[in-house]
DNA sequence: AAGCTTTTTTTCGAGCTTCGAAAAAATAAT
DNA sequence: ATTATTTTTTCGAAGCTCGAAAAAAAGCTT
């Protein structure tokens, strides 16, 4: 049962809103905030001078508009300075972190590699909490509150998104890198799959495409998604969700790397397009990890003529085709963005997953799916991670008000 | 972009809140309610004044409870007579109506056979309108205003859940069953999927099992979903939803009934059960109707000993196993209850599907996987729809307030 | 350049709503 | 009959939003 309101909860609420507004549309004026909300001219009026007064928000440079009669509208915009985030994003041989601000905008950034697949899981730990520690004592945040992190990972966290349980970069689980951070720096962190926060980045990017429903799916080593519904981020019962990559293509079928057999991966994921393209049996060992211009030239070689490697991309649309196809049966078509290395292939999946997806039920009244391409993922993940981290900061700590907020500007 | 939250929307919600603590604790004290809500004594001793007042709630029989000092608690309950809805369900070969009080106790009811495969478009129509204007001239109804119709039909409805779009009982789609009795009868009209009906009921069963996370399965001539996650039935982005049926279990395989290769339903709906168990070719066509005791008298076979039945069964539940597997890698394991006649034939099911369910992504760590069967689908597709337009009620209509109430009162 | 028009923003009082504290009500225990 | 206990109602205080009116800040007109 969902708890009653209080009069207080009413303040708080259309603080938020208006913060959430202000985030979205950049430098609204009140009167625009009047129209997006609903509320009146007065509450806005006094809530944004709240908001200024303690920081958070602060009116804009009088931008040279088109000169209208009549008082100018003044552009709210949120203070930079207000507060920071840390995103972390910690992928296959790769870990970067950046800081950045209130607004939105990259402080600092850092980026290393590491051989994640044998580092050993204290050496794992530390590199993570290290990296934190220097971006965290960087100059950079000097004038910052750093508020919050968000670490983003390929693989499942758990239901609070505190502990990563399970991740194909490294051998080890169950680490919890929410409590394990927190406990070295006093900050709050979320644990986060790398492909929700894809989609997250794609839901700010504003655009009508990605505004109520589409999904972001992962075309990598190995296969992720993430799937946005009614303008929110989908999360299963627990927080995994969407591992889209281990729908069962085929019953028995080709092995994957999760020891299963016959997952959408084993026939779309990177290794199962090289293992596919050398001809070798389905059930062989997929590769540990295949370097990006391995599969450029994968690639090129499909689109110079047909042999074993545009087979390889063909296999690959027709168990994309036939996986989305029975997803949007559950869920309803919806528009699908492919993002990664394996994007920059698409036009020779495309066919067969057309073909694929048309013989499903979910496929066939297709208006509503259309594929978009987007090649790198990092960049979207840190995106992701970091308007997760700020909104979170809008509505549950800025949204509180004066009190709440000086007590916390204090600490 | 959600809209701010004013005043007066304060009372409505917490009205809201009030009346749903009411429908689903049975006979709640104020302070009970006090408790559920989190509000103050204050303001739950204001709202139930007012709905008592306007005839929405009724304090009850002072019940002997366990004597215990202090003043008694007053139990709260709905008034039966401040509304009742008209609930409609059609499904293959059968038509059933029923008026319910709005403490939800079913006043009369009708049923009717009538062939829905063979029966010309308008005639079909003219059947519904008919029992419905039959159960509304009922003496049983002379005491209340009916404030809503649920109708309740297997397929797909559109996104506003006002037209049949689709349906395997009848060859005519694209009814507008909503519009159609709307302007029958004057009275608002929702067109809900019987799927989604039976999740609805079996969350208001209130046990333990069914209260966040849960998927009713109907395994009757079709197969069909419906899906509770966070305690709300989850419909895609458009509200047909719930497809599950036609998840492709085996891409270019079995013929089904909807044209296509390879559903789940292909394999494990009534058809297709009878089809193997006769030895018949996956793309023989499907059989119209499968009477229930034809389908008994098979499980029966199948219980007696290795043969073509118990195989039929078998792959029925293979399919199921694998098609939930890939259902559970998108939005999490939760517990399955199976409905209808092929509920009946679980044990035959269960052991194919359990080995093919561990075999997913989203099988593997199953605790949260448990079965349950519930053979009769009528009465719980009836009791969904009697919910979901009675909580229709309490939330868009009494949560109002006396102004408004009032005006609706006396048209 | 002074006054007028237009648009945005702020101010102010009215009307709700919720809350906490205290009072009233209703019963069992003494 | 009185006391203790628990539930429910009453009442005043505080906070929020709203509409109307005022103030502010520009362009337009003469």
């Amino acid at each position: 049962m969902t708890v009653g309101i209080r009069h207080d909860d009413l303040r708080r609420r259309n603080r938020a809103m208006v913060l959430a507004a202000v985030r979205r549309s950049g430098q609204p004026s009140r009167t625009e905030i009047t129209a997006i909300t609903g509320l009146s001219h007065s509450t806005i009026s006094a809530i944004s001078s709240d908001l200024i007064a303690e920081g958070i928000l602060r009116e804009g440079r009088s931008e040279p508009t088109a000169s209208k009669r009549g008082r100018p509208q003044v552009g709210l915009q949120l203070d930079p300075s207000a507060a920071a985030v840390l995103t972390v994003v910690l992928s296959l041989n790769l870990l970067t972190a950046a800081a950045i601000d209130y607004a939105g905008k990259v402080l600092a950034e850092e980026t290393c590699r590491l051989d994640t697949l044998s580092l050993p899981r204290e050496a794992l730990i530390t590199e993570c909490v290290e990296m934190v520690r220097r971006r965290l004592g960087d100059r950079s945040l000097a004038e910052h509150r750093v508020l919050r992190i968000a670490f983003a990972v390929q693989g499942t966290a758990d239901s609070h998104a505190r502990t990563m349980l399970w991740t194909p970069i490294t051998p080890h689980g169950d680490i919890p890198f929410a409590d394990i951070l927190e406990k070295a720096f006093g900050i709050p962190v979320i644990v986060e799959n790398d492909c929700n926060m894809m989609a997250v980045a794609l839901r700010w990017r504003g655009t009508d495409r990605y505004r109520d429903d589409f999904i972001a799916v992962l075309l990598s080593h190995g296969i992720g998604m993430g799937i946005v519904l009614n303008g929110e981020l989908f999360i299963g019962t627990q927080s995994s969700g969407g591992e889209f990559g281990h729908m069962i293509h085929r019953p028995k079928g080709a092995l994957c790397r999760c020891g299963r057999h016959g997952c959408v991966e084993a026939y779309a994921g990177n290794y199962a397009i090289w293992r596919n393209a050398h001809g070798l049996d389905e059930n062989t060992e997929p590769a540990a990890d295949i370097p990006d211009d391995e599969m450029l030239s994968l690639a090129e070689k499909a689109r110079a003529g047909a042999g074993p490697e545009r087979d390889a991309y063909e296999q690959a649309g027709s168990a994309l085709g036939y996986s989305l196809g029975s997803l949007f049966s559950v869920i309803d078509p919806a528009p699908v963005t492919f993002v990664g290395i394996g994007a920059t292939a698409f036009d020779l999946i495309e066919p067969a997953l057309r073909r694929a997806i048309a013989e499903t039920a979910g496929g066939q009244h297709s208006e509503s799916i259309v594929f978009a391409t987007e090649p790198k993922e990092q960049i979207l993940i840190r995106e992701g991670c970091a308007m997760r981290a700020l909104t979170f900061i809008d509505q549950e700590i800025f949204a509180l008000g004066s009190p709440a907020a000086l007590a916390l500007q204090e600490s």
